[in-house]
DNA sequence: CTAGGTGCAAAAGGTTTGCGGTTAA
DNA sequence: TTAACCGCAAACCTTTTGCACCTAG
């Protein structure tokens, strides 16, 4: 019986890690906008609510929250890591052209079942579309400009 | 009618891409193994038969490459880029204890549709597992010692 | 009290770029 | 012949690390 809207300080609390205002501050600059920002992005939208954070900071802040389940790295773009507090499973749509990240959501058809080799452990899914958005396709093609 | 069994360069010459030598020597570094090679192990797999080839050309051959559709980028593992000359649709496994990486079989329940939203163009869908290999798995939790 | 977290600055590591020379078609 | 490609080395950018200080529990 997980409780209806449950606080970023209570979901830090449960899953057992340390509660610090810079976590808070990181949590809640994903939490803010439903985009899927990069480390830096975060960093930026957090320092204008704590001017002495460090970037630095922000990297471990995001590792120990992946780490613990409260949000999700994901890596649609080589370019950098992009986080996403949407713990419903669901997929990524990255655009090629404009580097747009939106949320794909599952067909329910998709089996949640893998076939991998016996013993072996799958901790998480990862599902990454690439193309060009609808945005970007009825533009002319800017990669042949 | 696709030829049974075409030549790395039959594939080049077809998808339109200038034929070198770099491109061969690359392009065959990934099919003599199955396994997800970095740009630095195709770099030194070629290397060792095409002395004067540098890791800059390694990239960019592996981005023609990729690009004509020949091989997939693979982004199981954030700290580099693999590559697959494995064009069936399939998925990775990454273990995070070990870094291997390995193919999974798509179930064949899974979809090939996204609800994406209309005008947009998917072009690749890249699915990669993460979780903790068999071999792993049976020793003592190394992240914990 | 103290294990764990923070800030800073420097380093690491993967990838890209600019440019002069080379080559496939 | 020439647009495309190569090799080299430097630059770039994201991410990690080491260390002194600080703080949540």
């Amino acid at each position: 019986m997980k409780p209806q809207s449950e606080t970023s300080d209570d979901a830090m609390t449960r899953s057992g890690i340390r509660l610090t205002p810079q976590r808070r501050y990181v949590y809640e600059a994903l939490m803010e906008k439903r985009d899927h920002p990069t480390a830096l992005e975060v960093f930026l939208r957090a320092k204008a609510r704590m001017p002495s954070l460090s970037l630095a900071t922000v990297y471990n802040c995001l590792d120990a929250l992946t780490e613990s389940g409260l949000i999700r790295q994901v890596n649609c773009d080589r370019a950098s890591s992009r986080y996403c507090p949407n713990l419903i499973p669901h997929g990524h749509f990255f655009c090629k052209e404009c580097g747009v990240v939106f949320d794909v959501p599952l067909n329910p058809s998709l089996a949640t079942e893998w076939e991998v080799p016996q013993g072996t452990l799958v901790s998480h899914v990862e599902i990454n579309l690439r193309g060009t958005c609808a945005s970007c396709a009825q533009k002319p093609n800017t990669s042949t400009l």
